[in-house]
DNA sequence: GGGATTCGCGATACCACAGTTTTAG
DNA sequence: CCCTAAAACTGTGGTATCGCGAATC
């Protein structure tokens, strides 16, 4: 599993070559103290470094200081990113921006724009990051905010459930060749997973929502299972480390989903990005402070108050919880999901050959009339009935 | 012990179509 | 900016097919 290190693309940077399947397991070791991972590189220095060193390095004197560096590649965390995708909230290299983005037709409508080089300390960047986001936090009341809490070791495991099905299938792929697909937000590696908690739809208490327009909309299909709680959803878990989430309230202006979320396990059209492209994006503050909220107030939160001691993984550990991700991916299950009970039934009304969808001929429709006209709701129990606008 | 073959299992593609969403005029 | 029509998209189930690992020869 080599790793081709070209000079290439970006001007002075490093590029990693090959695209998907070559991605190392750990991140780039800092070049200096070799056992944090490389959050940036210096071009004048032409080394990768950890917050610690680089604060240590470039504030020995002024010269230093106006070195410019780069943030790394979020995914491969193997070279400097050179563009900045607002849709996902990542910084990615060129390789990887053009892996990714090419997945599908939605990843490749992702807004993305150069990634300017800092010269100011990480550490100051992740500081002010920090305390921009707290006062977010604190000026706002908790319902309006999502809170990415820092997971604690032990607990980490129980927000490792998989969420491949959240994942495009090119993601999917992906996440094969080097998973799990870790997000960064606050120099906090997030597995995906972690928005599990989020989404259980597992949970009995499911919640279907159509994420339109900053909206929860019931309904389409007109028979969609429909149990909303009047309170917070919150992540599972211990409360203190979780997602926060007011599905209540009108507005969720971090979260612009434009399409249902779904939990059709066995789909293989699903395009849906992690962060969904958009302006909503410039609302999302994320990984060390790269991107701080621009508009204010209801912002993605990210508390980052471990989040040197989290950049400061080791390979070992990187290795422990990729593992214990994968032991637990295994033994997952993953029940079938019906979000639309009305397009079930004509689903399994529908005449088939070899299993395959075929048109239908006039007796088939007549059949369909009957069943379906006369009030027949009995066709749909147990499926909750939302009546179409 | 190593290679070839067989078997079983899981994942996935395929199909039509109603309803929804997006886009264009 | 609003409205309308058209286009695009989504999700649904049963079967065939493919790929991979294990077992067997």
């Amino acid at each position: 599993m080599g790793v081709v290190v070209e000079e290439n693309c970006v001007k002075g940077y490093p590029v990693v070559g090959g695209g998907l399947g070559v991605w190392p397991m750990a991140a780039k070791p800092c070049d200096l103290c070799k056992s944090a991972s490389a959050l940036l590189f210096c071009k004048p220095d032409s080394a990768f470094l950890c917050v610690a060193c680089d604060t240590r390095i470039h504030a020995v004197n002024k010269l230093a200081s106006r070195h410019e560096r780069l943030w790394m590649c979020e995914v491969c965390e193997q070279v400097p990113a050179s563009v900045t995708c607002k849709a996902d909230a990542a910084a990615l290299c060129v390789s990887c921006d053009a892996d990714i983005h090419s997945a599908n037709p939605l990843s490749r409508k992702h807004e993305r724009v150069p990634l300017v080089p800092f010269f100011e300390s990480a550490e100051t960047i992740i500081k002010k990051s920090s305390a921009a986001n707290a006062a977010a936090a604190s000026g706002n009341g908790s319902s309006n905010l999502v809170n990415f809490l820092v997971p604690g070791a032990d607990e980490e495991e129980d927000h490792e459930d998989d969420v491949s099905w959240f994942i495009p299938p090119q993601k999917a792929a992906l996440t094969a060749a080097m998973d799990p697909i870790e997000v960064k937000c606050a120099g906090v590696e997030l597995f995906y997973t972690d928005f599990d908690h989020l989404l259980d739809f597992e949970n009995p208490n499911q919640l279907y929502l159509n994420f339109k327009n900053n909206q929860h909309v019931a309904g389409s299909d007109s028979v969609v299972p429909v149990q909303i709680k009047p309170e917070i959803v919150s992540g599972i878990g211990s409360s203190d480390r979780c997602f926060d989430i007011d599905f209540c309230k009108s507005k969720l202006p971090f979260y612009n989903f434009d399409q249902s979320i779904n939990h059709s396990v066995s789909s293989s059209s699903m395009d849906i990005a992690l962060v969904p492209d958009g302006a909503s994006a410039s609302d999302i503050s994320y990984s060390l402070g790269k991107h701080v909220n621009s508009g204010g107030g209801e912002a993605l939160n990210i508390n980052n108050s471990s989040a040197t001691q989290a950049t400061q993984l080791t390979g070992l550990d990187r290795e422990a919880r990729v593992l214990r991700y994968r032991e637990k991916r295994k033994n997952r299950k993953f029940e079938k999901t019906i979000r639309y009970a009305s397009r079930k039934a004509y689903a399994e009304t529908r005449p088939r050959i070899k299993g395959r969808f075929v048109k239908r001929t006039d007796p088939d429709q007549e059949l369909d009339r009957m069943m379906f006209s006369g009030g027949s709701i009995d066709f749909f129990e147990g499926y909750g009935v939302v009546p179409s606008y």
